[in-house]
DNA sequence: TTGTTTGTATTACAATTAATATAACAAAAG
DNA sequence: CTTTTGTTATATTAATTGTAATACAAACAA
């Protein structure tokens, strides 16, 4: 899977790098069991330290999407055991979102056409 | 309105007020017009400083949200001129929503049930 | 064994950002 | 003139971000 960073964006790049590889497993580019690209591969491919990377996987394992073991480095995990109810700080980010739709008119189902894309 | 600011929030402040005014006249409890307090008095009411509260009233006047007045502080716009669409850090934040949403399993049914309570 | 690759930990540094503190300025109203 | 308003400016502190340079332990290969 491509990962792309937006140099010019105000989203830290470990954060880029985590959303886009939850991105990557929500819609299937990322399948259980999958062997990530090592930190220090991803960062020389990127052109970044290897750090930044290392920050984003330490992310991604503590929030349980990704395991990683010292010889064979980061796999995305086999059992996502997430509770199906939103994160308290990503329902506030819905609402956020949403606010901004209003106040733009958009309808609600102005808003449901806007989501469709994602859910593909 | 209240604005209520959460200290251990990992956003600024400034953009939580900003946050909270855009969701306020995005449901009505702030309307075209109205008086919002001024930046000294939001900053003393709320216990921050004022500079922070300036600067939350000059991304919502950059925004088109607000304007100002030397003497009679700040107001509501009457008319919001925006395009009906969304910006596109939005939509990426809209995305990034959605893949949270996917990856716990939620249904664009049951998504769309999460979203109905902020359109009300 | 030896060497390499893996994630990890540590420390240091520069740049940026957030928030505060303080002060001053300009405009409008009384 | 005084007060209140937004605004501007400067400085400081603290935290965050990304980089840099190492070093370590574990696992595998030769």
């Amino acid at each position: 899977m491509i990962i792309a960073i937006n140099e010019y964006s105000d989203v830290p790049i470990y954060l880029q790098i985590r959303n886009q590889i939850v991105l990557g497993i929500s819609d299937g580019r990322l399948v259980p069991g999958e062997q990530l690209p090592t930190v220090r591969g991803l960062a020389e491919e990127m052109g970044i330290n290897s750090m930044t990377v290392n920050k984003a996987y330490q992310m991604l394992k503590q929030e349980g999407y990704i395991y990683t073991d010292r010889r064979n480095g980061a796999k995305v995990r086999e059992r996502l055991e997430f509770s199906n109810e939103l994160p308290a700080d990503t329902k506030e980010m819905l609402q956020r979102v949403i606010s901004e739709a209003k106040v733009r008119g958009i309808t609600k189902e102005d808003f449901y056409k806007l989501c469709e894309p994602f859910f593909g």
